[in-house]
DNA sequence: TAAAGAAAGTTTTTT
DNA sequence: ACTTTCTTTA
């Protein structure tokens, strides 16, 4: 029974057994945390006979959920379980509670709510600005959900927050505004955000005594992933739900803490101790992923951040090859290097599994080009992923309306697509009545039909044709309609304690009638869907077509697991992440640094680390921000096992215009004797630094060589994303038999920014027709746009020139010291 | 009313 | 470059 301790390191053995009390380790890249985990779940169910349902793991993505109860499972292989320990997602974890509990907490939220991601938010955001009258040019709908979001996050009221915004400029005041109308009607259409599912569930376990008793009974035993990414929510929500029996065990690194943009406060981590009296602390520093040489200039990288508390990872893995570093002329040239050094690779290993990160999602483009060029089978991760594409949405925006009418963002979206004769006019209609009688669109819909003034008869039938297709899919999915009222009323469920809840059942507030997988075929062929795709006879909507014929493979598997209703495959298609599509078998894997993080790759390329783009600029003006970039890169890095390679090209497009781009400061960071130059000619690797390393000449053009097997795509398989909702719940997957290829149609996004005083620059250097070699001479004296040596920072670009004569200042950036402000007289600058 | 054409905006990372 | 949104036209 101990024998999965015997694969452990001392270290690690101690965290799984120290079971009782809080419990902070503190795992470096690559030290197995994940292991540690999971082994310290099986050791609980199978050592300390914990009752499987007394076990929560929280993680922050599906994807990590997922790999944990795999290995779970695969470390408890062969015991009798009385089912297993719910591994969840933050939010999965939320909305669990939420569809049981949430009419508990008296804030006219049924458990039937909808939930809103990001694009539905967004909709909603537009739709207040334009409703109070303001220009959403000028407000900027994203910037809005921004400011809402983070005031949510720092728990500021709509009342808090308008106060505050008094005192501030006219901007805060109408975002006040919309704050305000945009929580209303989140309320009126019984729809919670992503921070809403995170605020409403710790505001229930706050006020409630009883629910927070019951979940404290329940979760004995909690584990947190990530930890110093959690933010305050999320904290506050561990700190309830163990406030009982304190047995919390967090995992995390601060050098890999990735999202303060998006709240994660890292004293989480640091405080850790002084939240949880008398934790036990465990450091996880011996590596086993990486070789020698990468850990060292990583580490060397991440050395240059002050805020850090610093820590010593060791591995007793060979020291490797050097780092291999790549200057491309562009960025289709950067591609076509990796592309042909994995060809190369594999040529001496058939299976090595390769991934190239980059800082943007539109820097993908040209790796999948360029791996199609290759022959290369390819994975690639975020971006636009396959419920994000119209048709998809549009289906299930049908159904979440069925199951909640009020949803005027499902309606808005489905109303008159496909085209069913109702236009402008008529949802000006329906909007002046929802708005005279303070109702949802829904609701005025019906009005209209029973007193159509105004409306040509035409429109009025459209109209209840509409309202009778969406009634019947609501039929279908087992709901009553109530077209009158959003809370049901509490229905008699003051569950006994434990026998819902051992049960691990899901949480379903309506028993569908139908199977789901024919209810979303009734939306596709009663919508007139399917009708109208056929009638296009475009290749395009054959495609279409096929991604729906995808959904209800989805439903079928969906069916054949299990018990859960329309609800929880709708719950599900919101709360899938880009980095769920992540498969491990994949060749070549394309994704973003953040998208990589917890993942490991025999073959690593980092692409694309050039000023303004990694570091992005719009960390420039913030230290702290560049830091958190400069642990971006560090992750990037610590996701090799044995090669790795940093690229990164001269000239690139962005907006459609070429831009020079100068060298990372990044590989500036990195020490030259671990690194090796594969640039053709004169690199900035050797040039700037002096590199001895030899030009190691025509690795470049090497194409077409066929390989057989699958191609993967962001598309693969939408059953497949599906699939794993079964798994979160412990249901034994039905497994996918759906692996389709798929054409790469994915309209791809051009993501990439410099500020605008570097993109001036950039384009000035460029219209000068300067070279865009390192061995070109400056055009004219100091211009913006030519070259400058400095004593100390060596070869920099001019980007501005300000003041004349004796003031003459400059504004210089350094590859590898940044932007820097220079006074002409003092800065002794040569031209370069 | 809907399709086609023109102009404007877009871009960091994501649960 | 590419997508979204507005405007024009049938």
């Amino acid at each position: 029974m101990t024998d999965f301790l015997s694969s452990l390191n001392e270290e690690q053995r101690q965290a799984v057994l120290a079971t009782e009390g809080p419990l902070l380790i503190l795992a470096g890249a690559g030290s197995g945390k994940t292991r540690v985990i999971a082994h310290r779940i099986a050791y609980l169910i199978a050592e300390k006979q914990v009752p499987t349902w007394n076990i929560l793991a929280v993680t922050f993505t599906n994807k990590a959920a997922q790999e944990m109860r795999t290995r779970v499972q695969r470390l408890l292989h062969g015991q009798h379980l009385s089912g297993t320990p719910l591994v969840s997602t933050f939010h999965s974890l939320c909305v669990r509670i939420l569809r049981q509990d949430i009419e508990k907490l008296n804030e006219n939220y049924s458990r039937r709510f909808t939930i809103y991601d990001q694009d539905d938010s967004l909709r909603l955001i537009k739709n207040c600005i334009k409703d109070l009258g303001y220009d959403d040019k000028k407000l900027g709908p994203r910037a809005v959900q921004g400011s809402v979001s983070g005031a949510k996050n720092r728990g500021e009221s709509v009342g808090a927050y308008a106060a505050r915004a008094e005192s501030a400029d006219e901007r805060r005041v109408s975002i006040a505004r919309v704050y305000k109308l945009y929580e209303e009607r989140l309320q009126a259409n019984n729809a919670l955000d992503f921070d809403d599912l995170l605020i409403k569930t710790v505001r229930l376990l706050r006020k409630v005594g009883e629910i927070r008793e019951k979940y404290n009974n329940k979760f004995r035993y909690i584990l947190v992933d990530e930890y110093q990414d959690t933010n305050s929510l999320q904290f506050a929500l561990i700190r309830f739900l163990t406030e009982k029996h304190q047995n919390i065990c967090v995992v995390g690194d601060e050098d890999q803490s990735i999202y303060k943009w998006r709240g994660a406060d890292i004293t989480n981590i640091l405080n850790f101790e002084q939240h949880f009296p008398d934790t036990k602390i465990i450091r996880l520093e011996q590596n086993y992923r990486s070789t020698q040489t990468i850990l060292d200039v990583a580490g060397a990288v991440v050395k240059h951040n002050i805020e850090r508390k610093g820590k010593k990872l060791w591995t007793s893995n060979p020291a490797g090859d050097r780092v291999r570093y790549y200057q491309a002329f562009d960025a289709e040239s950067e591609a076509r290097f990796v592309a042909s050094r994995i060809l190369e690779h594999r040529q001496e290993q058939y299976d090595l599994r390769s991934a190239v990160l980059y800082r943007t999602n539109s820097q993908s483009r040209v790796f999948e080009e360029a791996m199609r060029r290759a022959g290369l089978p390819y994975n690639i991760v975020g971006g636009f992923s396959f419920y994000e594409r119209i048709e998809v949405r549009d289906i299930i925006a049908y159904l979440k309306l069925a199951l909640n009418p009020n949803d005027s963002i499902a309606l808005a979206r489905v109303i008159n697509s496909p085209p069913r004769g109702i236009g402008k006019q008529t949802l000006e209609e329906i909007d002046r009545r929802a708005r005279e009688s303070g109702c949802t669109p829904w609701k005025a819909i019906s009005s209209i039909i029973e007193r159509p003034e105004g409306l040509s008869s035409r429109a009025v039938s459209a109209l209840r044709n509409f309202r009778k297709l969406i009634s019947d899919l609501g039929a279908m999915a087992g709901d009553v309609q109530s077209p009158t009222s959003n809370v049901q009323g509490l229905q008699s469920n003051l569950e006994t304690q434990n026998s819902e809840l051992e049960t691990d059942s899901p949480v379903s507030v309506s028993d569908s009638d139908s199977p789901v997988s024919d209810i979303v075929k009734a939306a596709i062929l009663n919508t007139g869907y399917e009708n109208t795709l056929k009638s296009e006879n475009t290749d395009e909507a054959e495609a279409r077509l096929e991604n729906l014929q995808e959904l209800v493979n989805a439903a079928v598997d969906y069916d054949e697991q299990g018990i859960e209703g329309l609800r929880d495959f709708i719950d599900h298609s919101a709360l899938v992440s880009d980095t769920d599509q992540y498969k491990g078998d994949a060749p070549v894997t394309l994704m973003t640094a953040h998208s990589a993080k917890g993942l490991e790759f025999p073959l690593v390329f980092i692409v694309g680390l050039e000023d303004g783009l990694f570091p992005h600029s719009r960390s420039a003006t913030d230290p702290a921000e560049l830091e958190e970039e400069r642990r971006l890169c560090y992750v990037a890095m610590t996701r090799a096992e044995r090669f790795l390679y940093v690229t990164h090209a001269m000239k690139r497009r962005v907006y459609g215009e070429e831009l020079a781009s100068e060298p990372s400061q990044f590989l500036n960071e990195m020490p030259l004797e671990l690194m090796e130059d594969l640039s053709r000619g004169n690199s900035w690797l050797s040039f700037a630094r002096g590199s001895t390393a030899v030009a190691y000449p025509g690795t470049e053009r090497k194409e077409g060589k066929q390989y057989e097997g699958k191609t993967y795509d962001s598309v693969d398989s939408i059953a497949e994303f599906f699939k794993q909702r079964g798994q979160q719940f412990g249901h034994s997957s039905g497994g996918s038999k759906l692996s389709k290829e798929y054409g790469q149609k994915d309209a791809s996004r051009f993501k990439s920014r410099v500020s605008s005083s570097q993109l001036d620059s950039r384009k000035a250097r460029l219209e000068t027709g300067s070279p865009l070699s390192q061995s070109e001479t400056a055009v004219s004296e100091f211009a913006p746009g030519s070259y400058v040596r400095h004593a100390k920072y060596g070869r920099g670009l001019v980007l501005r020139r300000e003041g004349a004569g004796e003031g003459l200042k400059l504004t210089v950036t350094f590859p590898g010291y940044g932007q820097k402000k220079l006074i002409q007289k003092y800065a002794n600058l040569e031209k370069g």
